[in-house]
DNA sequence: GCTCTTGGCTAAATCGCTTTAGTTAGGTAA
DNA sequence: TTACCTAACTAAAGCGATTTAGCCAAGAGC
């Protein structure tokens, strides 16, 4: 088993001090008055063996890993996955790495990823978090460390955060429904009382209240399976016959509202008007193509690491809350 | 600023030795004779203080991390952001934590990631090469690294990997529709020598040769925005008139040309058959239903981790490549 | 009374790096 | 000649864990 080579062997092979290697190989040559034909010798022998430190020594002794922790709900989603992937390539620019994770919106599972990193020593959170999570992320913060929450927020707790104008943006989309004409409109949830779902359904009421329009409204349990979901939402659908629009409150319930839309044999537009939150190459794609309200996901990532960035800067705390505002995008599922 | 616990803390407290507080902590108590009592007040007191260890040093001192480095191509595309997700599961459950980064299929970036991943120390490597990345993997074995390559390999390698039997299914699904009547097909790929998608091009070849017809292929620059393709594929069908079908070798290319007819305003299935490689929400759901080849990515993301795991536990070296069959998927597109 | 066990615990080395506080040799200034 | 600089380099402590080797006291066996 040939053994990785460590600084002290480059060191030894040259008949000179750890000190100087490791100074050399910071940049600090000229700063700490190494020669100049030191330091290429050195460098010429790092290349030549391929060296490479070791950064768990190396972080273990600076205190700093530069990995950021992010915690999202399901990188199989295609909005975290776009997240993921903009924060990725932000922090990358900024010499940061992600250690990404899936929460699947569980508390215990999110609990154990917030000690896993802990124990892996980050040095900033970025976390969706799961319901009833607020002890933790309050130790997390007691201990001096740096978080960010995304997508929603503890109003408990006060934190930084960046989030989307949910109930603004619902009540906007609804608003539009309603100026084309659409009366009976629906919306389909999830059972949660996570403040992005929250929001949706109350922008929701407000717009439906205002107009003096019955609301309809179907929960659908966290965590069932495609199949239940469908099911469930082919259900509310049979049972509302005068429905004349859905809602539906997060992309992987419009994808569900689709599927149950197509078994029932509704056409959508002339039977069914249909709008969802979040983008989607499907809603893009589909025939017709469904409107959205869709969340400003580069605003996002770039406010999410530039304020935890910062925070990793700055030596007294401050607390910095973003509302972005998500954007309707008028398709053909909504034209009368 | 708080400083955080260190086993030395902890040691000090209740005035024990630090080795004591180590044996407690790892179980091996009663092994290195702990008595019960001292034990209990050790692990109370971790309790009590929210002790965290400190991953950098234990793994500093053992040479273990527990960590799997795994590049995919495009963690925002569905086929990788699933395969990820259930690498993910897999190995928690194993005890791994799962390190996973984007290499956009560009050589430099997959040459970086491997360079950090060297330097987190990770113990073992997932990776979709990237071309002309076999120097940087072969540096790898000869450091006695754990690689398991997917998605495709490389030919001048002797390493594990797990694939998909790219020409078998793509000879399958030409078959599939040439036995549905269609006859002038042609195949949108991408330009690249890489072995997955050069097989998918063998299989289409071959079908069609031995059914005597003619070839028909069009070819995408690799990395070309989402308008180019579309715009190319466009360009494609306009100048082949006689296509009654096409097969996509690759997620987004289908999705790009899904868009591409949309806006020709063909129609699909009576114009023009349409099959993928890989399965998609989208081509699920769209109208008419998209046939696809889809990859099992359960059964890879299992092959993956248990190749790595066994790599990791055996000694002397050992290799193994696994080719699993896509699944075809019939739906309204290639239906006659 | 003496040796041997064994139970219960610990000192100190080590992993690979950074960083502080030097040392040494040769040159200048007075 | 002596004192002082400076350029060029280095010894050793420390980050937080694991692990080897060993200490000490009390009881067992003869």
């Amino acid at each position: 088993m040939k053994k990785v080579l460590s600084i002290a062997d480059i060191a030894r092979k040259l008949n000179i001090s750890i000190t100087s290697v490791s100074f050399i190989l910071n940049g600090k040559a000229e700063e700490k008055r190494i020669s100049p034909e030191l330091a290429k010798r050195v460098l010429k022998l790092v290349n030549d063996v391929g060296y490479v430190p070791n950064q768990l020594a190396k972080s273990l002794r600076t205190g700093k890993t530069n990995i950021i922790g992010l915690i999202v709900e399901d990188i199989s989603n295609p909005f975290f996955a776009n997240v993921a992937r903009l924060i990725e390539e932000n922090a990358n620019d900024r010499g940061y790495k992600i250690f990404y994770c899936s929460s699947e919106n569980n508390t215990i599972k999110t609990q154990e990823l917030i000690k896993v990193f802990r124990e892996r020593q980050v040095d900033g959170y970025i976390i969706t978090p799961a319901a009833g999570i607020e002890k933790d992320i309050v130790s997390l913060l007691n201990n001096q460390a740096k978080v960010v929450l995304f997508d929603r927020y503890l109003p408990s707790i006060n934190t930084s955060y960046v989030i989307v104008d949910n109930m603004g943006g619902s009540y906007k989309a609804m608003t539009h429904l309603i100026q084309q004409g659409f009366k009976n409109i629906g919306i389909v949830t999830l059972k949660s009382d996570q403040t992005q779902m929250q929001k949706r359904l109350e922008g929701y009421t407000l717009a439906m209240e205002e107009h003096g329009l019955k609301l309809c409204i179907k929960k659908i349990k966290f965590h069932d399976s495609t199949e239940n979901i469908i099911d469930e939402i082919k259900d509310f659908i049979s049972k509302n016959i005068k429905l004349d629009a859905i809602f539906f409150a997060t992309n992987y319930l419009g994808v569900a509202g689709l599927e149950a839309i197509k078994q029932l044999n509704i056409s959508i537009t002339s039977d069914l008007g249909v709008l969802s939150f979040d983008d989607h190459d499907l809603f893009r794609l589909y025939s017709p193509s469904i409107s959205v309200l869709a969340q400003p996901i580069e605003e996002m990532s770039e406010n999410l690491i530039n304020i935890l960035l910062d925070h990793l800067d700055e030596e007294k705390e401050s607390v910095k809350q973003i509302m972005l505002s998500p954007k309707l995008i008028l398709r053909e599922s909504t034209q009368r």
